[in-house]
DNA sequence: TCAACAGTTTAGAATAAATATAATGTATTA
DNA sequence: TAATACATTATATTTATTCTAAACTGTTGA
């Protein structure tokens, strides 16, 4: 019953009760000191790692993208088999590596403002997401 | 026997042998007058609707990664249940409309040259997309 | 031209992510 | 604290994608 506050109000906020496992989910994504991507099945295997808590595939689907709707998490735009998720939720954007399945951060202020010229009747622009794929570079410029 | 030369170098070049579906796969790609977006899905049923040549699942996937691998086609990064691939293989980006699960392209003029200053030791930008999702734009601004 | 080979097609099976289901359990409220 | 509404879970389902292996076809060279 000593559930931290903040939690408590993350979980209320997005329209879910704060239960144990949800709790757990919260603590484990939102205590890092430092922001991280994530799929599913590895925010699950961290919980069962660090906690002695079991916590289904349902329960941890379920309520990130619950998390998701409400604005505290984002999902990264990527066809890679699995969805990846970022507690980063700050402006930002992303490399993809390919070879190494490896998501990087790459901060606002080291990408221009991406401005979108154009305008589509009747809809507003959510969200914009640059993805660079990069690749090793092997041959360097000779 | 009286294949296009086009589609017969083009599937060569990208490792491929020509044969009758592969050659249907290149008309419905290639000769359209607009480029377009599609799913694999959606790409058999083109095909069955506009030939009488019956063409599998796992071959329409076969010759579309060829494709992409050699750089006729792209693949868009989403996250949507579906992969969604792109006839349009010049520099340009995306809008995705949740609502409408649909997409729609933004040229290359409207939008700034993404110009990204950080760099990752020993790789190199293969490619930079931007997507931009859009969604009802309800409350205009009072 | 045609036999032999290497590559291709296909239906169906396998895989895997994501979602749905329904029985059991738990937080909330009055 | 009892009643209710919501949660959790294991399991089943759905669906996209990939794999497989048998039948088929384009290619090559004699």
């Amino acid at each position: 019953m000593a559930y931290p506050k903040k939690y408590i109000d993350k979980l209320r906020k997005s329209g879910l009760r704060p239960t144990k496992q949800r709790i757990k989910i919260c603590e484990v994504l939102f205590d890092a000191d430092q922001t991280f991507h994530f799929t599913i099945k590895e925010l699950v295997r961290i919980i069962e790692n660090q906690a002695n808590i079991k916590v289904s595939l349902a329960t941890v689907y379920n309520t990130v993208h619950a998390f998701i709707k409400k604005g505290y998490l984002k999902e990264i735009p990527l066809n890679a088999s699995q969805s990846y998720y970022d507690t980063n939720i700050s402006h930002h954007h992303h490399f993809f590596d390919e070879e190494e399945n490896r998501l990087i951060d790459i901060h606002q202020d080291d990408v221009d403002e991406v401005n979108i010229k154009r305008t589509i009747p009747g809809k507003k622009i959510k969200s914009v997401e640059v993805i660079a794929k990069i690749v090793s570079d092997n041959q360097s410029q000779k």
